[in-house]
DNA sequence: ACCTGAACACCGTTCAAGT
DNA sequence: ACCTGAACACCGTTCAAGT
C-alpha cells in the first residue's frame, strides 16, 4: 500500500509525532478524511507500518537444532530492523505486541527452541529475554537522539576534533554493548542449563498449560 | 511540588496520553495556562516526574567491590521503579536520557564497576547491557496492556477459570524471564572475563578517552 | 510571582454529500 | 469504493491583562 510507505517516510524524517493524518494526506495529494476510507484509525495504519518493518526479521537460523545460532541471527536482524527506523521504536515497543507478523515470528522462535530440546517454559523465557535485549538496545540507543543533544556532548568533550566523531563512537558503543549483552546471555544460558549433545531430541512438555502465548 | 504528584496520578490512572495540561490544571483547581508559570513546557514537567521516579533506584549495592551484587540490586530496583508506573515507561525510555537523577545514578554504577576492577570501556558496556534488560523488560511486559487485550487471551484460553488467573501468570512470566536474563547475563559475563580474586584493586585506565559519558 | 480569558495553530475523527 | 468540505472535541502554548 502506498499509504504505509508515505507514512514510514514521514516518521523517519519528522519523528513519530511529526506524522499527522493531515500531513500524510497532503503528501499523497489528498484530504485527510480520505485516509479513513483505507484505515479506520491512525493506530491501525501504524500497526501495518510495523508489520512491514517486522517482515525483514530473520527467524530462519534454527536449522540443524542450532538454537544459539538461531537466536543470534534473530536477535541481530531484529535489532537491525528497529535501528533502521529509530523513530518507530517507541511505538513498536509500547504496543501490546498483538501484531500479526510479530506473532508469527514469535511462534517460529518458540518452535525452534523447543525442537532444539528446550522445555516450553524456558523457551518462552528465553524468547522474552532476547526481546528485552533487542528492544532495550533499540530504545536506549546512545546514538539515537544524539543530534538533538549535540551541545551537551560538546560541553563534555570541548575538543572539537573529537566532537565531530561522536556519532560514530556512539554507534560503536551501542553495537559493542549489544553484542556483549547477547554473547554473555547465551554463554550464561549454556552454563546454567548444561545439556548433553545426545539429548537434542524433543522433550515432553511440562505441566504448565499457559506459557504466555509468546 | 504538588504539580508533579498530580501529573503522576493522572498518568498512572489514564495513561500517558490521558494527561493533558487542561485536565491537570482542572485537577489542581486552576486554569491550564497557570501551569506555565511553573513549567515552561509539558515535557519539562514530565522530566521532573521521571526524576522523582528515578529517585527510588538503589545504586548502593557496590560495597566491598561486590559488583555482581551491585548490579543485581540496581537492576531489580530499577525494574521495580519502572513497573510501579508502567504508563511512564514509554516516555522514560524514549527520552534522550539527559535527566539529572538518571545521570547521577549512571555515574555511580560506572564508578562501582571500575573500582571493582572493570576497565572503563567494559564498565560502560555492562551498564548499557543492564539498562537494555531493564528497559526492555519494563516495556515489553506481558502483564502490561493485558487488560486492554483481555479478549484476545480469552479466545486463546477459552477456559474461564484459567482466564481470570492470566494477569498473575503474566506477571510471573515477566518476573521469571527478567531474572533468567539477568542471571544468565551475569553468569556469562564472569565466564567471558574471568578474574582472580587477588586483582580486585583498581586497574589503570585504557587508552580510550571517550567511553560515552555513560 | 501567580493566575486568567481569549486566542492561535494544530490534532484525530465523524458525517453528510458528492462521483 | 473513494473522495470532499465542514464541523466537533480536543490539544500545547502564547499573550496581554489582572492581583
Amino acid at each position: 500500500m502506498r499509504i504505509q510507505e508515505a507514512a514510514l517516510v514521514l516518521v523517519d524524517r519528522d519523528g513519530l509525532e511529526g506524522l499527522s493524518m493531515r500531513k500524510l494526506a497532503q503528501e499523497l495529494g489528498v484530504q485527510a478524511p480520505s485516509l479513513y476510507s483505507h484505515y479506520s484509525t491512525k493506530e491501525e495504519l501504524l500497526n501495518d507500518v510495523v508489520d512491514r518493518i517486522t517482515e525483514g526479521i530473520d527467524v530462519s537460523g534454527f536449522k540443524d537444532g542450532d538454537w544459539k545460532r538461531g537466536l543470534t541471527v534473530w536477535a541481530r536482524s531484529y535489532r537491525d530492523a528497529l535501528a533502521a527506523h529509530p523513530n518507530m521504536v517507541a511505538f513498536i515497543a509500547s504496543g501490546p505486541g498483538r501484531r500479526e507478523e510479530a506473532l508469527r515470528r514469535a511462534d517460529a522462535i518458540h518452535g525452534g527452541l523447543v525442537s532444539a530440546g528446550w522445555p516450553a517454559r524456558l523457551a518462552t523465557m528465553i524468547g522474552a529475554s532476547i526481546r528485552y535485549l533487542v528492544v532495550g538496545a533499540a530504545i536506549n540507543s546512545f546514538a539515537r537522539g544524539f543530534d538533538a543533544d549535540a551541545r551537551v556532548y560538546q560541553d563534555r568533550y570541548p575538543n572539537l576534533s573529537q566532537a565531530h566523531r561522536l556519532p560514530e563512537l556512539a554507534a560503536r558503543i551501542d553495537r559493542d554493548s549489544f553484542e556483549l549483552a547477547l554473547n554473555a546471555f547465551l554463554t550464561g544460558l549454556e552454563a546454567l542449563y548444561p545439556r548433553k549433545r545426545t539429548d537434542s531430541g524433543p522433550v515432553p512438555p511440562g505441566p504448565d498449560g499457559a506459557d504466555g502465548g509468546e
